[in-house]
RNA sequence: GGGAGUUUAGCUCAGCUGGUUCAGAGCAUCUGCCUUACAAGCAGAGGGUCACUGGUUCGAACCCAGUAACUCCCACCA
C-alpha cells in the first residue's frame, strides 16, 4: 500500500474529531477516579475566535488530554456568557439596522430578539474550538443566562442581601453614555489624551468697588480686575457649576473669599468657596466646581452643601438644565461653547494638555461620572478571605508575580457597582412597593410574602420589579460552582465529586474582573477555593509588539491558519512560543515551525511502514534499542517536570527534540537499515521491529496532549496491529516514567561525538560520505567501544574500527570524550596545521586545568563548597588531564 | 504619582540553590549535499561585554545598590 507523501491534515481532523465524539470519549461524568476539571473561561456568546482564545484553550485541551491520559477522569465544561454590554450594545445595532429602535419596544420583545441573536450567533465560537480539537465535555456546554444558571445568580444576589451586603444608593458612578449603563471601576480603561485645558474668566460680582484694592500681594495682576480665571478641559460643564474654588492660603485670591461669581453665557450667580483641596500651582489656582459631573467636586459639594445641577442626558447630549446648547453632544458642545466664550470674551487662552480619560471596557466611549441609583456589593468581607487562598498558597497563580497585583487590588478594593441599566442579563430580584419600600426574594411571588408582611393588604400587582440587570461578572463569578449546579443543590454529586475544580487558564487582564470573584463566591458559597492553579497566559501581540486586535487587522483569522498549517501545526506553533506568564510574539513561522514537525513524524512513520521483517536476521542493534528507551524515560520524566510547573513551551520542546533528535535522527539512522545497492528493499531483522513500533507507539502518546490528530491517525494504522473500537490514542495511558540507564546515554553521547567528528573529518579533507573510512580508537575511558561498533560504523560509515593501543603514524587524530580516534587516510598529513590545532588545544587546555587547579588549591573554596562541587572539579581535572596528555602525545607524535 | 515586571545570539526564549567544559535551545543565517522516510530534509559551521555602573564573594548571567530603556497594573489634580 503506498502512502501518502506528506500528511494531509483537514481530512484526519474531521474524521477524529467526530469519532472521538461518537465514541464519547470526552464525556465525564463521576465515578471512582480521580476527577480532573477545568471549566472553560466561557467566551462571549457572540464571540468570534480569535488568537488569544487560539492559545488559552490550546493550553486547556493539552491539560486535559494530558489528565485524561493519566487515567483521571478528565471533564473540560465548555459553555458562553451572555456579556450584558456588549451583547446588547450589538443587537440594539443589529435591530436599529432593520429600523427598529430600542426605546420602541417593551423588554419583553427587546430579549426575545436578544435569544433570536443569541440562537443564531451563540456557539459559533464553540464550533470554532472543535477545530482546534479543544475535547470538552459539550454535553455540559453552559450559558450564563440559562435558566438554572440564572436562577443561581439570583439566589446569590439574594443570599448577600440576606448578609446585608449588598445595598442600594445614589452614588457617583461611571456611566458609559453609549451602553447607557453604569459601569464598575474594574470596567473602565484609563488612556492617556491629547486635550486642551480653557482658561475661563468668571465675572466676580460687586467687584466694581473694590477700587484701589490696598494690600494686596498677589504675584501677578489679574488683567481685569473684575474677573477670576478658571483651568478646565469640560467648558461644557460650565452651566452645572455650583461654585469656584480656592484655596484658603492662596494669597492671590484673599480678595475673593466670601464672593460670588457669574458664569459665563448664563450668568448664573454662584459663590466663591474655600477649600485646601484646590492645588495652588496648578492652572490658575481656581477650580470650577461641578458636583453634577466629576467625582472629586461630588464629594466636595457634598462637604460643602452646594447644588446639584446634572445637566446631561444619558446619552451624554445637554439637556434643558443647561440653557444653551440643549442637544448637543457634550463633544460637540465643547467645541461650540469655546466659540461662544471667545465671542463673549470670557475665553482667557487654551493650552494643549494631555491627561488620563476613561473609557468603557465594552463600547470604548468616554465615561461619564454621573449620579445614579444603583446596587453596590460591599467586597471588604468578601475581599479578605480571597486574598488568603492566595497568599497563603491554596489557590496557586502561576506565574506568581501576579501575586503581589492582586494583593493590592484585594487590600484597595472598593464597593463593587453591580447594576446595569440593560435588558440583557438576570434582572435584580428587588421588587418596589407603593410606598416606596423595597423587598428583595428569588421570585415575585416571594417578595409578595415578604412585602405582606410590612402590610398584609400587598398584591402581586403592588409590586414592581426592579428595572436594572446584574453586571455580567457577577454571574461569571459563580462558573465554577453554577456549571454543577452547586449554588441551587450545593450537595449534589456533580458539585461533591468536580468541585475544587483543578486548573484554571484565563488572561491576566481578568484576573479581578473575574479570577478574584470566583474565589470569593467559592469561599462564600462553599468554603473552598474554585480551582488550585491558574495559569495566567500573556496577550497574543504580533511580531511588532502591538496586541493582535481587529481594529489594528494585525490578527490572522485562526481558521484560515488552521485551514493552512492543520490544528496540530498551529497547535504546537502557539505553544512554541509561549513561555509561562509572558506575553506572545506571535509569528505564523511559528505554525509553520509546527507543521514541519508534523510532517517529521508522518515520514518517520512512512520509514518504519516500509519495513520489511526478515526472520532470518538477527538484531544488532541491542545497544540502539538500549539506549532509546532510556533516553525515552529520560525525556519523559522531564517532560512530566516541566508540567508540574506549567512550563507547556519547554515541555513541548523536550519532546519536540526526543521526537526530532533521538528517535529520528539518532535513534532511527542506527537501527535503519543501510541502502544496498542492488538489493530491491531492505529488510530489518523481527527485533528491532517490533522495538522500534512499541517506541514510535508510545512516541504518539507522549506526543497527543500536543497533536492529537495525526497521533490518532497514526494510532490506528495496521503497523501498530489491530485496534479495538475504543483502542484509541486519545484515551491510551502514557506511559509511566521507566528506568534510565544513566552511564548508556553517556557513552552514546561520547560516542555521537565521535560520530559527529568523524564526519566532519570527511567534510574538512572533502570526502565523500559515501567513502568508507577505517577507525582506529585507542581508549582509555573504559568505554568499551566495540559495544557500539554497530552504531559507530552505520552512522559513521566506517569500514572497519579496531582497538588499538598506540598512536597511528600518519593518521588524522581527534579526541571524542577523553579518548583518542584516527581515521587513516590516503592524504598527506599537513604537519603544521595539525600541530596548529593541537597547540591550541594544548592551549585551551592548560588555561582550564589553571583555572580549575586554582579553585582546587583555593583554602576558601575547599572550605566552603559543597562536596559534590569540589567532587565535580576534581573530575574536570582528571578529564582535563587526560585530553591534555592525548593532545602533547600527539604534538611529539608530530614531532618526531 | 504609587507598585510590579522585563532586559541573555538576528528573532522567541531557557538558564532551578551563586559552582558541571556555563554562556544554552528552537527558529533564522552561512557552507556542502536532490544519500531509497523526510529539500517542510540531511551533514557541518558561524553568531553573545548576559542592558549599564559599582559592590558582596574563593567564585556572579544569578545576590545587593544605583542608572537606563521597555511593559503591565493601580491612582480623582481641574
Amino acid at each position: 500500500m503506498s502512502i501518502a507523501k506528506t500528511y494531509s491534515p483537514a481530512e484526519a481532523e474531521e474524521k477524529w474529531y467526530s469519532y472521538w465524539l461518537q465514541h464519547n470519549f470526552f464525556r465525564s461524568v463521576p465515578d471512582e477516579r480521580e476527577p480532573y476539571t477545568i471549566v472553560i473561561p466561557p467566551p462571549n456568546v457572540t464571540g468570534v475566535l480569535h488568537m488569544g482564545h487560539m492559545l488559552n484553550n490550546t493550553i486547556q485541551d493539552v491539560l486535559i488530554r494530558r489528565a485524561r491520559m493519566k487515567g483521571k477522569n478528565a471533564c473540560w465544561v465548555p459553555g458562553t456568557d451572555h456579556a450584558s454590554i456588549a451583547t446588547e450594545a450589538k443587537v440594539v445595532a443589529m435591530l436599529k439596522e432593520r429600523g427598529i429602535n430600542k426605546k420602541d419596544i417593551s423588554r419583553e420583545e427587546f430579549l426575545k430578539y436578544a435569544l433570536e441573536w443569541k440562537d443564531k450567533y451563540g456557539g459559533i465560537i464553540l464550533e470554532q474550538l472543535k477545530k482546534l480539537g479543544a475535547s470538552c465535555d459539550w454535553e455540559r456546554t453552559k450559558f450564563t443566562m440559562d435558566d438554572d444558571m440564572s436562577e443561581s445568580v439570583i439566589d446569590y444576589f439574594v443570599h448577600l442581601h440576606k448578609k446585608g451586603w449588598i445595598y442600594r444608593g445614589v452614588r457617583m458612578v461611571n456611566w458609559d453614555p453609549q451602553g447607557k449603563t453604569a459601569v464598575s471601576d474594574e470596567e473602565v480603561i484609563r488612556k492617556e489624551v491629547n486635550q486642551k485645558l480653557y482658561y475661563i474668566n468668571y465675572e466676580v460680582a460687586g467687584d466694581e468697588e473694590r477700587g484701589a484694592d490696598e494690600g494686596r500681594t498677589t504675584h501677578h495682576t489679574p488683567r481685569t480686575q473684575s474677573h477670576i480665571t478658571i483651568a478646565t478641559t469640560r467648558p461644557e460643564t460650565i452651566m452645572a457649576d455650583a461654585a469656584i474654588c480656592i484655596n484658603p492660603n492662596d494669597e492671590r485670591y484673599t480678595h475673593l473669599h466670601g464672593k460670588t461669581v457669574f458664569i459665563p453665557l448664563i450668568d448664573r450667580e454662584i459663590p466663591v468657596i474655600l477649600d485646601e483641596y484646590v492645588t495652588m500651582d496648578f492652572g490658575t489656582g481656581c477650580l470650577k466646581v461641578t458636583p453634577a459631573h466629576d467625582l472629586n467636586d461630588y464629594e466636595l459639594g457634598q462637604k460643602h452643601k452646594l447644588q446639584i445641577i446634572d445637566i446631561l442626558n444619558d446619552d451624554a447630549t445637554l439637556n434643558d438644565k443647561a440653557q444653551i446648547l440643549v442637544g448637543e453632544d457634550r463633544f460637540v458642545a465643547r467645541k461650540k461653547i469655546a466659540v461662544l466664550l471667545e465671542d463673549a470674551g470670557a475665553l482667557e487662552k487654551t493650552e494643549d494638555y494631555t491627561s488620563q480619560i476613561g473609557f468603557s471596557e465594552r463600547t470604548n466611549a468616554a465615561i461619564e461620572p454621573k449620579l445614579s441609583m444603583q446596587w453596590f456589593c460591599k467586597m471588604a468581607e468578601l475581599a479578605k478571605p480571597a486574598l488568603e487562598y492566595v497568599t497563603n498558597g491554596d489557590v496557586k497563580l502561576i506565574p506568581e508575580k501576579f501575586i503581589n497585583t492582586y494583593r493590592h487590588w484585594m487590600e484597595n478594593v472598593r464597593d463593587w457597582n453591580i447594576s446595569r441599566q440593560l435588558w440583557w442579563g438576570q434582572q435584580i430580584p428587588a421588587y418596589y412597593l407603593p410606598n416606596g419600600e423595597f423587598v428583595v426574594a428569588k421570585t415575585k411571588e416571594e417578595a409578595l410574602l415578604e412585602a405582606q408582611k410590612i402590610d398584609a393588604s400587598f398584591t402581586i400587582s403592588d409590586l414592581t420589579q426592579d428595572e436594572d440587570v446584574l453586571d455580567t461578572w457577577f454571574s461569571s463569578g459563580l462558573w465554577p460552582i453554577s456549571v454543577f449546579d452547586g449554588v441551587r443543590n450545593p450537595d449534589n454529586a456533580e458539585i461533591n465529586y468536580y468541585y475544587p475544580t483543578n486548573d484554571l487558564v484565563t488572561a491576566p487582564e481578568i484576573l479581578f474582573f473575574w479570577v478574584a470573584r470566583m474565589i470569593m463566591a467559592g469561599h462564600e458559597l462553599r468554603e473552598t477555593k474554585p480551582f488550585t492553579n491558574v495559569y495566567l497566559t500573556g496577550i497574543v501581540r504580533d511580531k511588532l509588539g502591538r496586541k493582535m486586535s481587529k481594529s489594528l487587522g494585525n490578527s490572522p483569522d485562526p481558521l484560515d491558519l488552521i485551514a493552512q498549517y492543520g490544528a496540530d501545526g498551529v497547535r504546537v506553533g502557539m505553544l512554541l512560543c509561549s513561555p509561562a506568564g509572558n506575553d506572545l510574539m506571535f509569528d505564523e513561522k511559528y505554525c509553520k515551525q509546527g507543521s514541519g514537525f508534523v510532517n517529521k513524524i508522518w515520514n518517520a512513520f512512512k520509514l518504519v511502514k516500509g519495513w520489511e521483517v526478515d526472520d532470518s536476521l538477527t538484531s544488532k542493534n541491542e545497544t540502539a534499542i538500549a539506549w532509546f528507551a532510556s533516553r525515552f524515560n529520560q525525556a519523559l520524566a522531564q517532560i512530566e517536570d516541566d508540567f508540574k510547573q506549567y512550563r507547556l513551551s519547554e515541555a513541548l520542546m523536550a519532546t519536540y527534540k526526543l521526537v526530532w533528535d533521538d528517535f529520528c535522527a539518532w535513534y532511527l539512522e542506527m537501527v535503519k537499515p543501510v541502502y544496498q545497492q542492488g538489493v530491491e528493499r531492505q529488510k530489518i531483522d523481527a527485533r528491532t521491529y517490533s522495538a522500534t513500533v512499541a517506541f514510535f507507539e508510545d512516541i504518539l502518546k507522549a506526543l497527543h496532549p500536543f497533536t492529537p490528530f495525526l497521533t490518532e491517525e497514526l494510532w490506528h494504522d495496521e503497523l501498530f496491529g489491530e485496534r479495538a473500537e475504543l483502542d484509541c490514542c486519545i484515551v491510551a495511558q502514557l506511559p509511566v516514567n521507566g528506568q534510565v540507564n544513566t552511564q548508556l546515554i553517556a557513552e552514546v553521547e561520547v560516542v555521537k561525538q565521535l560520530i559527529e567528528k568523524i564526519r566532519n573529518t570527511r567534510d574538512t579533507n572533502q570526502l565523500s560520505p559515501r567513502d568508507a573510512l577505517p577507525l582506529a580508537v585507542k581508549a582509555g575511558s573504559g568505554i568499551r567501544y566495540d559495544s557500539y561498533e554497530a552504531i559507530i560504523k552505520q552512522l559513521g560509515n566506517i569500514s572497519e574500527l579496531s582497538l588499538v593501543t598506540d598512536a597511528v603514524a600518519g593518521s588524522n587524530s581527534f579526541i571524542a570524550g577523553t579518548d583518542e580516534f584516527f581515521i587513516k587516510l590516503n592524504i598527506e598529513i599537513d604537519v603544521a596545521a595539525e600541530t596548529e590545532r593541537l597547540t591550541k588545544e594544548k592551549e585551551y587546555l592548560e588555561g582550564f586545568l589553571k583555572s580549575v587547579n586554582a579553585k582546587l588549591n583555593n583554602e576558601r573554596f575547599m572550605a566552603n563548597a559543597k562536596p559534590e562541587i569540589v567532587e565535580n572539579e576534581l573530575k574536570k581535572k582528571a578529564d582535563a588531564e587526560a585530553r591534555l596528555k592525548i593532545v602533547e602525545d600527539s604534538l611529539s607524535g608530530l614531532a618526531g
